[in-house]
DNA sequence: CTCCTTATTGATACAATGTTTCAATAAGGA
DNA sequence: TCCTTATTGAAACATTGTATCAATAAGGAG
């Protein structure tokens, strides 16, 4: 789903197109990697383009209500989003984040976790939504230092 | 490892045992559930018991540092930390957390992971220390509502 | 038991992320 | 072009976390 697409979609569900929504997503529909709201403000503030903060919480819960980002937290910095569709390739994926540098790559492949969280839904009872698997160690790069 | 014994280790090692440091690693001791920093802060205040914030988060990172607690994030409301060893029972576990309200259970089994881990190691060049695993959905109370 | 050294504490100030409120603004249909 | 009202953003505030530094107290020496 791209820019326009998605402005298409909130207009016809009769929300307006106000520069607040259509900046952040801009930003979000040009990056793959999951961003803060802050992350979004800054880079919007290096373009001298001025949206308040809350402005983009707000955008951010509207795409998150209309299942157009998802949203994950890692290690410290609160929340961060990715449009739908956004993933490096577009399978299930997961993350391996190094430690250091707080490089994130995804990693792809069949999902080992699939069945196990049907499984699990009958045990334990609970309606399970999503699942997180996160890998955490040192990068190549970091190996070195 | 139970209380006495963590007071031991540190005095052996050369630490003073403070009051701050003999506060919150009772807290620790008592509590299978991982607790932030500022839980354990109000749990304190409850009984009359003031410690700095500053002082709880020392005593915890000097805890990780010697790897007598663990920590972790879910959600929102930063790190929080739990006792090794106070795993509602010993195994390798995982989470199962309640998107609408928070209650936090072990899910403990044989670990799909682990092997997982290894393969990818080599794959990415990763050195891994460390993975989550993490079930999110609505436990049986909170589909009632 | 008392004194002394210094490891440790905690008040304060600050930074980052996030939410609430409400008057001002601008989107877009009439 | 005007009007309605959805939307914005400034400000005040809450939560989590860190840096600084003078005051305190732990515990070994005498």
């Amino acid at each position: 789903m791209d820019y326009n697409a998605i402005l298409e979609l909130l207009r016809q569900k009769g929300y307006r197109l106000t520069q607040a929504r259509k900046q952040v997503i801009r930003i979000l529909t040009t990056n793959t990697q999951f961003l803060g709201a802050y992350d979004i403000h800054n880079l919007l503030e290096k373009e001298n383009i001025h949206i308040g903060v809350t402005s983009i919480y707000r955008v951010l819960d509207l795409l998150k209500k209309l299942d157009l980002v998802r949203s994950e937290e890692f290690g410290a910095g609160g929340e961060r989003f990715r449009l739908q569709g956004n993933e490096e390739q577009h399978e299930h994926s997961h993350q391996l984040i190094c430690s250091q540098c707080g490089r994130q790559e995804e990693w792809v492949g069949e999902c080992p976790i699939t069945d196990l969280a049907e499984k699990l839904e009958h045990t334990s009872g609970y309606q399970i939504e999503e699942h997180w698997l996160r890998f955490f160690g040192l990068c190549p790069q970091c190996q070195e230092l």
